[in-house]
RNA sequence: GGCGCCGUAGCCAAGUGGUAAGGCAGAGGUCUGCAAAACCUCUAUUCGUCGGUUCGAUUCCGACCGGCGCCUCCA
């Protein structure tokens, strides 16, 4: 099977095939960095990092490219307004968005071409179109003639009559063609200008673009991705650019758009509106796998709404993938010979389903679907396995590979976070606390500064309890470690536990009032 | 006005001209000293409404109701 993808400048779902083959050359829209990442950046970065890491996984070899727009109206009038300079600001959030998408497993791009690094190349680029026609000047400004390049609107579907009459904007008489767009701006006061043949000035939204593909992937590239809002203008002028530019046809081969998600209240999420989650605020409440899985739960052209409700059924789902693999290596160790329970064939399955979601133009819902069935196949094995209903592990380790492994290409880690040091004093006086009651059992406090340890500690006494049936001061332990989140789950074999992440916290414990 | 999208169980959300994936939540059961986890069973006779095409439609067509996007800020 082939992947087949959505372009939207055939509006159809179609078979990927790059122009080079086993080569895949793919350029994303950047963030304006004005402001702050939200949420729906999360979604539209990790949706092409998926597409990137499932390319990969399929062979390809990709080249990812993606802008940084550090020159548009809005960080120019921050500039202004804070007196700072603007390639400033823009590198206060260029090193944020970076932090964040990291934090988010987003892999990072070849190269993060910088507008203001663009400018020779932008102005070859206008002089081109302009000796080819394309483009004219009045006064210090260059617009592009929209009347020149017969595709125009092809990628949006319109005509230039349609957009006329829908127009919210007064036209600029100066403009030979209500639609024509700017190139070059003429420099205004107090905004930073770099020099051209046509006077000191700036350039435009979308020539940006237009020459980091031709510097970094060249004239014509496999695939083209940006949220849907980018749809037009800006993909719509970059074509007419390039295309008029290079006169190679296409530009790009696949137009991808993820739909906008949508805030927790109201309908559109913008930095501008003010009603968007902050990434940083949704990292420091959600780990970056339950983000992952929310994002991918819906298909990528479907509007997703974050909501908290949603975010967190999702991280709950996480919690699923990873008690598979802890379970296998439960299995693991009480198995004893090499015989496959039927797993080699689940996983096997798995990554026929999972090929087949993802083929279907990236339907990660399905994708996930396919990941939690073999999650299923693997408890079922595991939980045999450790009842001792069977002995046969070979296809444990092939089958939690595999989850591993499929996950990785949703960008999953499946990893579960670790304990840290602001749980020292908590777990301190857990034990002190359990010493006091139960010396027989809990070993004086120690001074250990390492929470495994206090955590080992706890549950060797826990265990010492147990046997001696003094459930009470157990369960206490159990209790007192769940409240600082650290859950313990007394398997069969022993004791294990694990860090809380998806806010929920252990049941009440009936066998003792909590002080 | 033009172009386009959506309406599937309590919530999120896939999907197909042949009788509804998955996750979360919920109920019962198994296991366990208990809890948790896991497993088993159950939870939409039905896919906004009304018509049409069809042997058969949630899936195609039409109308209507409701919600939304784009039409030079925007992932």
């Amino acid at each position: 099977m082939a992947l087949r993808l959505h372009n939207t400048f055939t509006k159809r779902v179609e078979e990927f095939a790059p122009s080079e083959p086993g080569r895949v050359r793919m350029y994303v829209c950047g963030p304006n960095l004005y402001g702050p990442a939200h949420v729906g950046h999360g979604f539209s970065y990790a949706f092409f990092d998926v597409v990137r890491r499932y390319l990969e996984y399929r062979g390809y070899a990709v080249t990812h490219v993606q802008n940084f727009t550090d020159i548009e109206d809005r960080i120019i009038e921050r500039a202004v307004r804070e007196h700072r300079n603007t390639v400033e600001i823009a590198e206060e959030y260029i090193a944020r968005f970076l932090r964040e998408t990291d934090a988010l497993g987003i892999r990072r791009a070849a190269h993060y071409p910088r507008a203001s690094e663009m400018i020779p190349k932008i102005v070859e680029i206008i002089q081109g179109l302009m000796a080819r026609g394309h483009a004219y000047r009045v006064d210090g400004d260059v617009y592009y003639r929209v009347t020149s390049f017969p595709r125009y609107l092809r990628l949006s579907g319109r005509s230039l009559d349609e957009m006329q009459a829908g127009a919210r904007i007064e036209p600029d008489p100066r403009k030979e063609h209500p639609m024509d767009f700017v190139l070059w701006k003429a420099a205004r006061p107090g905004e930073p200008t770099w020099s051209s043949p046509w006077g000191p000035g700036r350039p435009g939204w979308h020539i940006e673009c237009s020459a980091m593909n031709l510097q970094y992937l060249g004239e014509q590239i496999d695939i083209h991705g940006g949220g849907e809002d980018l749809i037009f203008p800006h993909h719509e002028n970059e074509i007419a650019q390039s295309e008029a530019y290079t006169a190679k046809l296409p530009f790009a081969r696949y137009w991808l758009h993820n739909a906008l998600m949508k805030p927790p209240v109201g309908d559109e999420m913008h930095r501008h509106l003010g009603n968007f989650v902050a990434l940083r605020d949704a990292l420091a409440q959600y780990e970056a796998d339950g983000m992952r899985i929310f994002y991918l739960s819906a298909h990528y052209r479907t509007p997703l709404r974050w909501t908290d409700e949603a975010v967190r059924a999702a991280a709950r789902g996480l919690e699923r993938l990873r008690t598979a693999l802890a379970n296998v290596e439960e299995a693991i160790a009480r198995a004893d010979d090499r015989e496959d329970a039927g797993l080699s064939e689940a996983a096997r399955r798995a990554r026929e389903a999972f090929e087949r979601a993802m083929d279907d133009d990236v339907n990660t819902p399905q994708a996930l679907a396919a990941l939690f069935a073999l999650a299923a196949e693997v408890n079922r094995v595991a939980d045999a396995v450790i009842k001792g209903t069977i002995s046969g592990r070979a296809g444990l380790w092939v089958a939690a590979d595999t989850l591993r492994e499929l996950a990785q290409v949703l960008g999953l880690s499946l990893r579960r976070p670790g304990l840290t040091a602001d749980l020292l004093p908590g777990l301190h006086a857990v034990l002190a606390e359990a010493h006091r009651e139960a010396a027989d059992f809990f070993p004086d406090p120690l001074d250990a500064q390492d929470p495994e340890h206090l955590i080992r500690a706890l549950l060797e006494g826990r265990q010492r309890a147990r046997e001696r049936r003094a459930y009470a001061v157990a369960d206490r332990v159990r209790t007192r470690l769940g409240d600082l989140g650290i859950l313990v789950e007394d398997m069969p074999a022993g004791p294990r536990w694990r860090v809380a992440s998806d806010g929920r916290q252990p049941t009440a414990d009936a066998s003792g009032p909590r002080t």
